[in-house]
DNA sequence: GAATACATCTATGAATACATTTAAGGGTGA
DNA sequence: TCACCCTTAAATGTATTCATAGATGTATTC
């Protein structure tokens, strides 16, 4: 498989998003065009394109003439992320539990171990990306491309609320029960027992909701 | 309200969905920069953006330096789209139940006698129209924006599936019981039974879906 | 002193010119 | 005849330039 070249627009992309998984900026902030092309070194095309993408998937929120920025959580919206993840969420669950193969299987599961190493080892920026890299995994094992880049979308935005507190609050442990849910879910799966995935799948995400609004 | 003019990005974005609507383009047909903003009278940029944003709603797909285009409906498509919708529309559904206010059901009721009308006097425009006004509305009542922009992609999608097959067999009459299966979700929805409303939706999608198979 | 009209500034919106990619077609050699 | 490569044209990708909306500040008038 040839690795192709990725495009202006693409780099953009991907380089906004690393920015902001950076802390480079903070909600309320504009991502501002020109400020991007000159730091990425491209014209301003790609950045806009890369912005008005981010915007339609739902990450980023724009002002008219006035620019894009990191979405102001608030509770309702917050309310609303986690909702709409949980009814997401839940169908891939089920939905995994009747299709994933043993080799699928047992791939998330060296993907909770190395969730679980970091996580002892208090590495949060790693402990993200395994906690991403288990929801779209699984939302990727559903073998429906539309509930994928739902679940994409909801991730993300959602992921927002948890950097965003997790920046505020950094000695306040989120009470990390997380790779052990992870683990629940996944045994459903194996269990081959969509109910019970979908079950869990949903206390899970209604779970990391209710924790995140006891920090607030 | 003052209704604010809109950008051409947008009109772009109108123009599109309209032409895609008359038949002007079909499945598989690629919807060239140049050719749109001749046709809509506006240079490249904002043609190329909403097609940009039309892909990334997954209402278009797009192939490098070829262009976008509609695409071509595949059963295994077909059957992830509307698995997706059922999901989604479903949990909608059970949302409304439990928000909608009397005015909300009122609106909603008056949609549907319209839409009983239309498909009496036989006028798939309206009828279509009608069933985007009728999905569409209880996204929105569900008051999630998540939700809501999960299922407006999802149902033009499916509808691209509505589409095409309806242009192919415009004899073949869809088995079109749905304005009675509209009817019974709404009456679900007024007796606040979440989980019938739920069920229902299931349902008539599930239904719509099978319809559309039979076609084939 | 408050309100309104006007100027200005900043960031995006749109048009245009230029570069690059890629699919496709034709030619060539095995 | 088939496979491979080279060419080329067509469409998008990118940079640049110009236009404009919206916000903010400022002066003028009542």
């Amino acid at each position: 498989m040839t690795r192709n070249k990725e495009n202006s627009e693409e780099r953009a992309y991907r380089s906004i998003v690393e920015l902001i998984l950076n802390y480079e900026y903070k909600p309320g902030d504009f991502l501002l065009e020109v400020d991007l092309s000159s730091r990425l070194n491209m014209s301003r095309t790609p950045v806009s394109r890369a912005l008005a993408r981010l915007v339609t998937e739902g990450f980023l929120e724009r002002m008219k003439k006035k620019g894009c920025y990191i979405p102001l959580p608030t509770p309702e919206d917050a309310q609303q992320v986690f909702f709409a993840r949980e009814a997401v969420a839940s169908y891939v669950a089920s939905a995994v539990a009747l299709r994933a193969t043993k080799n699928d299987i047992a791939h998330l599961r060296g993907v909770l171990e190395k969730e679980k190493q970091a996580f002892l080892s208090k590495n949060k920026r790693e402990e993200a990306k395994l906690n991403e890299a288990f929801h779209l995994g699984l939302a990727r094992l559903s073998g429906n491309k539309y509930l994928q880049s739902c679940c994409r979308n909801l991730f993300w935005r959602s992921n927002l609320y948890i950097f965003y507190f997790d920046s505020f609050y950094r000695d306040a442990e989120m009470p990390q029960l997380t790779p052990a849910q992870h683990s629940g879910i996944l045994d459903a799966i194996e269990a081959r027992d969509p109910e019970l995935a979908s079950q869990l799948m949903c206390k899970h995400i209604r779970r990391t909701y209710e924790a995140l609004i006891k920090m607030q």
